[in-house]
DNA sequence: ATAGTTTCCGTAAACGTTTACGGTCGATGA
DNA sequence: TCATCGACCGTAAACGTTTACGGAAACTAT
């Protein structure tokens, strides 16, 4: 089965008529139709996509923009595969097709996005891994393609947004942390210049002050977002003098190297040092039990998908979440902090 | 910039010399090429994808299909990112880019590659999670798409395909847990139909009557594919009166549960009960450290989309890769069996 | 019976490329 | 000088759809 020609040819009526029943348009006859349907099945006939966004302008897929490699944003694939599934079961809705566009630890972000966005591939994007400045905010808003972030920007071109709350995240921590007594705390800021890193430790900083405690320059560790970045950091504090009795992260997976490197020296989690994290699938059976914040990643997806309908032409109407959404977490308590 | 008759206006020449220039055909004049390559840069012009592969026939696009959700497959948390950094190492060697189909859980696999390969979304496909019975195989068969699978599977249409050798797994586990003395030996066999369970289960059991043992039915322990599944597992052991001195897995998620059931129930891995597994950046800060089986996930991603191109029309003659390759496997020695 | 209306379908243009083909012009060789 | 040739470029067709438009019946109302 090669195109519309060749079903029609089949079906012995026009291509005009045969798209026309496929479309699920108004005038044809719901015999001819249902004759077009059952053809079409049984060749196993579907459109062309290039002929058919070709015409049409717009190709029916989302792009959801992320950098491949192992050790990027630390968040890994169970991060994305289940707020994949979120955005899916709002899109399937409308017929949209989510796709990863996947950029190569070794290509420029900004050059990529401007590469597949310019060829018209996809009809709305979803970004992830906002940095501070992130110049893809202007690249999108240039070519006025619909796009929401997962992350803010200072790069503000008044679209939409969602993002965790690390300022809650902030300042529970914080107020944790000095209700229990301490004094010298810590905070892990993953290397990179990922927007959240700054939001979170900005506001512990602010905390920290507002309590007439100060946030001290060799207490902010700076860590790869993986694993052996925790691990390093764990390093770090045991070979201190004076070390901090309480540590606040963002990362879900920073906090298994940690665990491990803590142990290693002599230092238990919520005894010795005090510890406030993210929560994943892996992080609950860490012992001690952390304590952190957990989200439902399905339901973020959806979140991202509503807010992006929302800024696209034909589903306007259908979709009016917060422009700009700050998405709440919970606490689960354990016995690290 | 719409498209590349506007651009051509602007330099005041064809069309036709335009997308000469821009795709280095011989016959144009250095000069106009310059002139033409500048102002495309200039004013961001990128040839529109839909109109470009409706002329051509071909997309530029791999496409990576995967099952979105939260128990994906049971790889680790970074096994895709690292191995699709490695595919695109290769691919974009030959401006092919790569996009990960992502199938929704709440879709039919099947389906959802039958609509997204017959309207020619893209040049050649890599499968992964493959079932022993895999009808995606015959599918793309048919429509003539070139692909390989990361995994074997019973249903062979004579395409290439890579897996790893969890048949060596299975020997050398077993024959260290024999050469240690161990008599009941137990393995972990992820839920759901993918073919390495059945590979590493039955060759297991064969080593196992070779020296003379047996692989009791209630010591293949069914569990689904992640955390949850291996801290399932362990207590499922501890409840047991006579329980299993080893346990060999392959799938690298569960063992952190697994761990972590077991030390609950006191018994320690290495001590109290030996196990090997696979390794992954997680399971490095796991105590006691884990004995279990290693690769590159960079290398397998290349080792697949050299053995795609392999197979494409284009680029055939450049790879020739072993046309089935069984992926080898480091063990490192831990002290957890 | 005639005019008007509705229902359905065929025709053809358009979307943005790439590329086969032919044409122009200057250079080259006899 | 003329024929030949090569270098370069413009023209137009083609890829597979969707959709605006118009027209042919069939039906309704007068």
């Amino acid at each position: 089965m090669k195109g519309i020609r060749q079903l029609a040819d089949y079906l012995d009526i026009s291509i005009g008529t045969v798209s026309r029943a496929l479309n699920g348009k108004a005038d044809v006859n719901p015999q001819t139709r249902q004759r077009v349907l059952e053809a079409a099945e049984k060749l196993g006939y579907v459109a062309n996509q290039s002929g058919r966004s070709l015409r049409k302008g717009s190709t029916g897929v989302i792009g959801f923009m992320m950098q491949t490699g192992p050790d990027i944003t630390g968040q890994g694939d169970t991060f994305f595969m289940s707020v994949f599934d979120g955005v899916q079961s709002v899109l399937s809705r409308h017929d949209l097709d989510l796709v990863a566009l996947l950029c190569s630890s070794s290509e420029d972000p900004d050059a990529y996005l401007q590469r597949t966005v310019a060829r018209g591939f996809a009809d709305g994007i979803i970004l992830s891994a906002t940095r501070r400045n992130d110049a893809r905010f202007e690249l999108l808003d240039r070519h006025k393609i619909p796009f929401i972030s997962l992350g803010r920007s200072l790069t503000d071109v008044g679209q939409p947004w969602l993002d965790l709350d690390f300022e809650a995240m902030a300042e529970i921590s914080m107020e944790r942390f000095i209700r229990a007594g301490h004094t010298e705390i810590g905070v892990i800021w993953p290397h990179g210049d990922l927007n959240l890193g700054h939001l979170f430790i900005d506001r512990c900083r602010q905390v920290l002050e507002a309590h007439g405690l100060k946030l001290a320059e060799e207490n902010v560790f700076r860590a790869r977002p993986n694993e052996a970045g925790g691990y390093e950091v764990a390093k770090e504090i045991a070979a201190r003098r004076t070390r901090p009795s309480a540590i606040a992260l963002v990362n879900e997976t920073l906090v298994t190297g940690l665990y491990k490197g803590l142990e290693e020296a002599g230092m238990s989690p919520g005894k010795d040092i005090a510890i406030v994290g993210r929560h994943s699938p892996h992080t609950q059976f860490l012992s001690p039990a952390l304590t952190g914040f957990n989200l439902s990643l399905r339901d973020l997806g959806i979140g991202l998908a509503e807010g992006l309908l929302s800024v696209m032409p034909n589903y306007e109407g259908a979709y009016a979440p917060p422009h700009h959404r700050v998405w709440p977490m919970t606490l689960l308590e354990g016995s690290s902090g």
